[in-house]
This record gives C-alpha cells, structure tokens and sequence, in this order.
DNA sequence: GATGAATGAGCCTTCATTCAT
DNA sequence: AATGAATGAAGGCTCATTCAT
C-alpha cells in the first residue's frame, strides 16, 4: 500500500517476486524465534530465560524478537498457543464423537503423537503448572478439563474396581495426565535414571503402548466383547 | 581467650542461657530461611528466583540470608539436600530390606507421606529435572536408581503381563515416579482441573491408597496368597 | 550472509558512509569512557571509583560502560595500558640510543611531555604502587627497570661525589622517579602549598628546566668537554 | 562516679585495681586498632577500605570499632590526626629556631626518623593528596605550609644558582617532599624497582644521608666554613 | 566493652527494551 | 526487517552501621 506504483508489468512481476521472497524470509525467520523460544522457555520457564538466549538460539539479533512480539512475555504467550492449537484440535473432536472406549484410545494416541512433533511443549506445560502462571486457568479450561471430562463421562459407564475406593475417577484422568504430559516433561530425568531416551521415536510407542494397555487392563469391564483387538495391539 | 570463665553460678547460668536463646533464635532464622527458599524455588526455579523474594517470605531483610549462605545457589543447594536427606534414608531401608511386595508397598506410602511433609519439594525436583540442572545426576544416582532398581528387581520376580510388551518394567517404574512425586508437583494443575486439593491429608492418602492398589491390580502374580490385606484396605 | 551486498554504487557510498559515522561514534564514545576513567581511577583508586561516577563523567549511563569493557576491573587495565604505551615507546628509543647524557636528557624531557598529556596517569601509577596492586610487578619490568637500569649505567661511567656515599646511584634513580611522575601525582598538594598549578605549561615547564639544572648540577663530570650546550648552567 | 560507694577499703583497692586494669585494656585496643585503621588506609584509601578488614586486622569484632570511633571517616581522621601531631610538633620548634642551614638539615633528619616510625603514615598522606580529600587543606595550612616558609626564607637568605632560572625555590621545597615522604610513599614501587627494602633502618638513613648532601651540594653558598661537619656525615 | 545477627543503602553487573541507522 | 549501541530498572551481593545480649 505504500509503496509507489509499479510502472511495467515486468516491475510488476519482479515486485510481487521480491516481495514473496520477502515474506518467505520473514515466516522463516518468525518460526526460528518461535522454534528456539520454545526450546529454551522449556529449560528456564518465562522468567529464568534471557531474551539473547533465545535471539542466539535463532540465530537473530536480540532487537530483531522485537519486530516480531512486543515483549518477551507476549513471545511466550505465542510458544504457548502455538503448542496448545493442535491439541485443542483433537479435543474438540474427541468431544464431537462417541463416548466410547476406542474414542478415548484414539485420543491418547493422537495426543502422544502431537506432543512428540513439539516435544518441548509439555515441559512448558509442566513449568508454567509449577509456576502457578497466568496460564493455568486458561490452560485447564480449555484444554485439560474437556478432555478430563470426556474420560470421566465415559469412567461413569462402567462399574468402578471395588479396591480403588472412592474418588478413584479423577486419579485416573490425573494417571493419564501423568503417563502423557509427564513423559515428555520429564525426560531429562527419565532418560538419566533409565539410560533411554524417552522422545526418541521408540520411547515414544511403547510409553503410547503402555498406556493404551493400561487402559485395558484396568477397565476390563469397559471392553466386554472387543478384548481382541486390544490384545493384538498389546502384543506386538 | 575466647571466652572468659563465669565468675558466679548464676552468671554462668545466665550466660548459658544468654547463648542457648541466641542459637535458638538463630536455628528459627535459618528454619525459616529455608522453608521459604523450599517454597519460593519450588515455583520459580533457581533462575527465576529473586533472592528478596525468599528473603521477603522468610521475613527477614535480603542480605541477612548472606549471614547464612553464601549465595543463592549454595541456599538452593542446602534446601535440595534438606529434602532428599529423608528420602535417601527411607531409601536404604527399603534397599536393606527383603524383595517382597509388602516392602515395596511399604515405601510407597512413607514416601507419599515424606512428600506431604514437603510439599513443595517434588515440585523443585520436577524443575530441576525440567532445567536439566547440574543436580540430576546426583539425584538420579542417590535416590532414583537405587529404589528403581529395587523395583525392578522385584518385577523380575514375576510373570509379565503379555500385553504390555517388552520393555514394560521400566516404564512401571517411571509410572510409579509419576504418581509419586508427580502428584506432588503436580498438585497446583490437578487442583485447577478437579477442584480438590491434591495435597490436603485426604487427597495424599487417596493417591496413595490408589497407588497401592494399582499395584495389585497390576501384579496379581505377585500378591499370592495375600489379597486379603489389599481389599481391607481398598474397601474403605 | 553477514551483509548482503549493496545493490548499486550510492547504496554503497551510503551504507559505507553509515558505517564509519558508526564507527566514528563508538570510537568517541570510547575515547569519552577511558579520559573519564583515567580522571576518575587516579582520584579514588580502582577499588574506591564507582563505575556510574565513571559514566556519569563520560556522560554515558553506567551500563553502557559494559558494552565496551567487560568489568570496571578490565577498564582499569585498559586505561593503564593506554597511558603506559607511549611511554614505553619512549623508554625503547632511549634503550636503543648510546649511553649519554644528551639521550637521558631528552628522555627526562620527553617523559615530562607525555605526562604532561595525561596529566592523571602519574597519579594512578602513584595510587597503583601505594596499592601495591598487581599492576605494580608488570609496570616495574616494562617501564621502570628498564629505564633505571639505562640511568644507572650511564651514572656508573663518572665518579661518584664523594659526599654522597655508597649505594647512591638508585637513589639518584629514584630522585627521578619523585621529580617526574611524583610532580604529577602531587600536583593537588602542590598547588594547594604554592598556590601554583604545577599541570599549566608553564609548570610543566618549570620542573623540567628544573630536574634538567639538575642533573648537570650534580653530574658535572658527566659534562665533560660538552661544556657548550649546558652554558646556561655553569654562568652561574 | 555512677557505681555504688564501695563497701570496705579491699573492695576499693579490688575496685581501683579492676578499674586500671579495664583502662589498660581500652588503651591497648584502641593502639591495635589505629595501628591497623593506618596500615589499611594507607594500601586501600578511605574508600577503598573495609572496616571488617580493619577489626580483622586489629583482632577484634566489627562492631568494637564503633565502641571508639562513631564511623569510618572518624577512625580515618583520628589515625591521619595521630600521625600529624609529632610532625606538627617538631615544625613548631622549627619555626621557633633560627634561619640557619643547620636547623633545616636537622628538621629533615628529625622529619625522616618520625616517618620512619609511622611508615604507613606517608602513604596515606599522599593517598589523601591525590583523593583531593578534605583534609588537604588542613595538612597545607598546618603543616606543609609552615615549614615549606621556613626554608624558603632560609633559601632567599643566599644567592640563587643562576642556571636553575626564576621561580626555583618552590621546586626545590617540593623536592625535599617528594624526597622525605615520596621515598616513604612510594616505597612499595621502590622495593619492585631496585630490590631494596627503602623502609629498613639502613634504607631510610641512606636516604636520610642522601637529602642531607643534596642540600649541601646544591647550596654551598649556604654553608660558608661549615663544610666540615657534613663532609663527616656523609663520607660514611 | 565485645560480639553475632540484622539491616538499609549502595555497588557491580545484567537484562529487557528502545532507538538510530 | 535487522542490528549495534544505549539505557532504566532490577538482581545478587557487600558494606557500614545498629541492636540486643
């Protein structure tokens, strides 16, 4: 809009080119911030990273972040919903569908899948949890309690193990939350203790295995007649 | 020379109880020095800390916790080993002890209750953990291996469930870290999305009991002979 | 990758012109930071200088001093190294001269000069030395020693009057040391007993005829046969 | 004059005796801690020192400073004070003596042995002189002045050596400065330099003998038939 | 009088942010 | 859009000084 009018077609062209070209750097240079942001908010949360770490990690100038995000906090907020997006995706389909066993296995599955693609995210969850930040609420809003509340609904359909007791349904949807969210938050401690890499590619299936068993195992009630299926993905 | 004899009973007992008042009043200072360290730490990890503001909640002025510590990584350092000190000791208890599933259950709950006394100790340990902080190794070799080790001794005693897979018993272990220190750390997420205090005496104990009975449920093989004691338990 | 290329000669001459005004406005800054140094370091030591009285007299803000030196302890080594330099110039082309009085007399005068233009740093060797800093080893190697040693060997090619006793020659060496840099450092004393400032050029000037009267005053038969230039002297 | 009468002449006696016996002590303190308020000063300056550095160096607590002096800057002062008063003194008999060559050579060696009992006192002086400090005018006026007086109508009582030009007798009362308290001052660089101790006995009588033929040699018009007794002193 | 503990002020340094180019 | 330089506002830590004993 500001710039003066292009006088050929060929200037036309060249313009619209340059200004692609332009463009292009710019998405390239908006997901290096936000790619290395990510990175390092998940070591040293939003108040323990220095902006030129972040700035060095992409390979930019500390003052270049400004042009693209006010404030470091704002930066943060944009890491957050950039990780949060996908997720929110699948929890809307998950509460569109059935409340069915297989839907909830999906689910995990595609949650697992989605957190090892950013694998950074969960411990920014997990920090900013610790944190008792700003997010929190918004975060289990519209996120966590949707998806907790699609597996209690489900829990309800079926009779609860006697030996659990009480109160059992939501520790099971904090299990849950432990099994996924935690591993990839805590795999700097799992890998030190076990001498394996929980993102790598294998850690991820079977940590994803074990829960879609554990599932199972615990709620036998809730597979009356569909136990092959379950068996054959066990097995493997 | 360093100190001069008393020249009376009474003055001695004077000057006895002058000292003891002083280290009291000393020990108080630096009981409440840590536990605010302990708490503030624990949620804006070593970095994000400003030393006013543990000095603020311990309600002494900032420079006085130089009279204690000599930085705030050696006060960060000593309030990692007021907490781990516990664990370690109820560690080689358990390490000394026989393989057999009560003892595992066993420490299971004192753990739980170790953690509950602490409340925000696990929560410095996940960040630690998240930071990939210098501590971890140490930790991991302290504390982590040996009890996982300790599990993963007893598993083997057992049959595996097939449909687990190979590879199950680590992460049986880590699902024991998770429920464990992770419902501790956890805790401000988990109380966001269930309403219920995750470290209020009644939610340690549901989590506990939860544990324990996930370990028979898990493990049946290796209950024999002894479900009685689990169902009294989880009937409650 | 670091720049791109200028597109066209103007763009060229113009990012050059850029450039070098930059250029030029760091190198004034940082001329602005070591005068202001030098001026505050030689009133209060290295120890008693606040870096903001520094900035303050550059007329910069206190942080921008650590964009051009990595701590005030390294700018203090900077601004020895600036005042050293050409005196150190100086004590080579004497060191590389034969071994006469003409050559120490222009020496004697050439020091006065450079001192003269950095009327501060006398005074902060002064402070240095009263310190006994870690400076004071390194600059009696490179600069003191070196000088006095070529004193001492032109004093050893004349008889020593006898009057004065043994051990005379260093504290000949020494009378110089007092009478140059010792003008400067006590500049502020002297002008406050001889209401004089002994910086002016007139007392610059002064004191050298002075130590140059001096020296041929006291080693006339160092003078031998070149009774000409040193007229002034003898017709008394 | 606050405590109770005592009852008996013992307790009197005791009291009396207790009472010397405290003063003692006190007396003994305060020597220790000017004694080390003046070698600290004299290294760091006022500024530059730290009071704990001081108490550590007199052997006793922080605190007990301020049990004698009401701040640093009054200790500073009471140890430049302490140092000033036998100077003072003997420029008062000075002052009071004839305008002879005779009683300025004894005033230089006298001034000699006082700096040589306070060797640090010096150092400071020069410290205070290139602070600019407050208490430079002072000393001038007290000090400096009166004597710098007495031998410059001494040396106007005789013809100027022509050579040295106008305004020479100032320099040559500096001189005797730089070569009195600049051979104290400095003593640390001079020790680097020639690898002689200027402050050992034997240093400061060298140098002491070294003035003392200056004067003779630089104005022997001054010493009609008194040759003899300096031929003496320094033929040694 | 002597001391350990406490503190307000201040110091060096770093950091997030702005600005000129 | 990108950057080097500049800066106000902390942040960790030290220091002179005070207080209670």
């Amino acid at each position: 809009m500001r710039e003066t009018l292009p006088k050929t077609p060929a200037a036309a062209r060249e313009t619209r080119t340059a200004r692609a070209a332009q463009a292009e750097r710019t998405a390239f240079t908006e997901k290096a911030i936000l790619d290395a942001a990510e990175q390092v908010f998940a070591r040293r949360g939003l108040e323990g990273t220095r902006v030129r770490e972040i700035a060095g990690a992409a390979g930019v100038n500390g003052a270049t972040l400004y042009n693209y995000y006010p404030s470091k906090t704002a930066l943060y907020e944009a890491v957050l919903d950039r990780g949060v997006q996908p997720l929110i995706a699948l929890m809307e389909g998950y509460a569109a569908g059935p409340r069915e066993l297989e839907t909830t296995r999906t689910l995990v599955a595609e949650v697992m899948s989605q957190l090892s693609r950013h694998p950074h995210f969960a411990r920014l969850i997990y920090l900013e949890a610790m944190a008792e930040g700003d997010y929190v609420p918004t975060l289990s809003r519209k996120w966590f309690r949707p998806v907790v509340d699609g597996i209690l609904r489900e829990l309800r359909g079926g009779p609860v193990p006697a030996e659990f007791g009480q109160g059992l349904h939501p520790l099971v949807a904090a299990l849950f939350l432990h099994l996924s969210f935690g591993h990839f938050a805590m795999a700097p401690l799992l890998r030190e203790i076990f001498d394996v890499d929980p993102l790598s590619p294998a850690g991820v299936e079977r940590q994803t295995r074990f829960i879609d068993a554990l599932i199972l195992q615990l709620f036998p009630q809730l597979t009356n007649g569909r136990g092959g299926e379950s068996e054959g993905k066990g097995a493997g």
